[in-house]
RNA sequence: GCGGGUAUAGCUCAGUUGGUUAGAGCGCCAGAUUGUGGCUCUGGAGGUCGUGGGUUCGAGACCCACUACCCGCCCCA
């Protein structure tokens, strides 16, 4: 048999509420915040996520697909990448529509994007590799902190219209890249003092990207690290103003946050804040729920003019996941089509495709039996499918034109005109 | 890329030191009940025991390889 393919999967029709709860509930969120939707396309030129997403990073080394495009006899097809983030190939998007063109010094482009990107991970909870994505960019000349404060204020809201609970807004700054060389010179003088002490990882860590040293789960290694100097203590006197007046917008929208110094980012182009929601549990090692920054040099990166850019996304396979079982559990309930039609005999059944149809033009969601069957077996089906309501059709029925409306929660049935059923049905809708 | 675990019915799982026709619960189908579902009772269908090889008189079980999934590491949303 064949089936998907190592980390990609299908989402089921049992699922689709869920889904559809959190993307109505985001758009919601950007209508409010005033974004946009944009669509980029799903495979890019190779060079777009090396040059944005960083050369180095473990995303552009190991974890992206990446394949030749078929040329012509007389020239070499182009290096073409499944995307396995967003935001560049926004930011493309964004320089070549010229979307700065016609905006005013302080007038920000507030853009958001919703679909799957594709890494090459090894799949785990919550981790896929064709994954879920839905984020937000705003782009323009400002780079006022209230830029990052309103952002988070909306994320703020869409968790608690999720009634997703026990997140924490975990906060940072990371300055400008030139500091952050000189940082992570710093940081390697005093760790290698104590290389011996570290842990196998750590040690590779050294070598590879330091700031990762804050992540390990050793107790020794922490130890240690305790003791490290933070990026805070480097940051440039711009950015250390530009951290205290975010924070101070967060403070008066009532926004809680913890400020971890030692928080850091895996994509090169992030400056100044960067920010994490962390979820509580069932995620398994996966907790991060939402993930974004500053990046006030990626538009230059990518060979455009300069642009300040603030940006996150979350993906929707670890919200899914996060929806607590009462709230999984009604959003599924209120899914199910709002009645079942039932008919006994042939006039009945050319009735109830009829009646069906008067139905839906009015705008039910109606689900009809096709075949004629056992009326107990049609009962079993109608409760079965969830449905509210069994509307049930006889030739009785059809002489007198009041049919059988059963509650199939209640077992309450009432014999109804059309018109009637249509009142009922609606107001229950 | 590395480490650990798992793979038996549609689903969740049992299956004794290797022994004859591989089980349960749920679900599904039928009947008890000719126009009324859920509860109950009775019966039924449904399995290349992940794939391939090996050991053995005999393998669902033991060994090897492969594949997939799960958990963790690296890394990351």
């Amino acid at each position: 048999m064949i089936q998907t393919v190592r980390g990609t999967r299908d989402i089921l029709p049992e699922d689709m509420a869920l889904w559809h709860r959190i993307e109505d509930v985001a758009r919601e969120a950007f209508r409010r915040y005033g974004f946009s939707e944009i669509r980029t396309p799903i495979f890019e030129k190779t060079e777009l996520f090396s040059r944005g997403v960083g050369e180095a990073s473990d995303i552009v080394n190991k974890e992206m697909y990446t394949f030749i495009d078929r040329g012509r006899e007389d020239r070499e097809g182009e290096s073409l990448t499944l995307r396995p983030e967003n935001t560049a190939s926004v930011v493309r998007s964004y320089i070549q529509h010229k979307m700065f063109a016609d905006k005013s010094p302080g007038e920000v482009t507030k853009l958001y994007y919703a679909g799957p990107m594709f890494r090459r991970e090894r799949p785990q909870a919550g981790r896929y590799r064709q994954f879920y994505q839905i984020g937000a960019e705003v782009l323009g000349a400002s780079d006022d902190p209230a830029i990052e404060a309103e952002s988070i204020e909306m994320l703020d809201w869409f968790l608690k219209e999720l009634k997703i609970a026990n997140t924490r807004l975990m906060i940072n700054s990371v300055g400008e890249p030139a500091m952050r060389v000189e940082y992570l010179e710093k940081l390697r003088e005093a760790l290698k003092p104590h290389l011996a002490d570290l842990c196998e990882d750590c040690n590779q860590r050294y070598e590879t990207n330091a700031l990762r040293v804050f992540d390990c789960k050793n107790e020794k290694c922490r130890s240690i690290i305790a003791d490290m100097p933070t990026i805070n203590d480097y940051l440039d006197q711009a950015s250390r103003e530009h951290f205290e007046q975010f924070r101070a917008h967060l403070d008066a929208r009532g926004v809680e946050y913890i400020v971890n110094p030692r928080m850091v980012r895996g994509l090169d182009y992030y400056t100044r804040t960067a920010f994490e929601i962390l979820g509580s549990d069932g995620l398994g090692a996966q907790n991060t729920l939402v993930g974004g920054g500053r990046y006030d040099k990626l538009s230059e990166t990518l060979g455009g003019p300069p642009a300040k850019g603030f940006g996150f996304a979350f993906g929707l396979d670890r919200m899914v996941l996060s929806l607590s079982e009462s709230e999984a559990a009604a959003l599924r309930l209120a899914d199910s089509p709002d009645v079942y039609i039932v008919f006994m005999g042939s006039t009945a059944r050319s009735k109830s495709f009829l009646i069906a149809r008067d139905l839906r033009l009015a705008g039910l969601s109606v689900l009809v039996e096709f075949e004629e069957r056992k009326m107990k077996k049609a009962m079993a089906q109608a409760s079965r499918s969830r449905c509210r309501y069994a509307l049930i059709i006889g030739d009785d029925e059809v002489a007198s034109e009041r049919y059988g409306l059963k509650n199939l929660s209640t077992g309450e049935q009432e014999s109804l005109g059309i018109g009637e059923i249509i009142g009922r049905l609606k107001i229950q809708q």
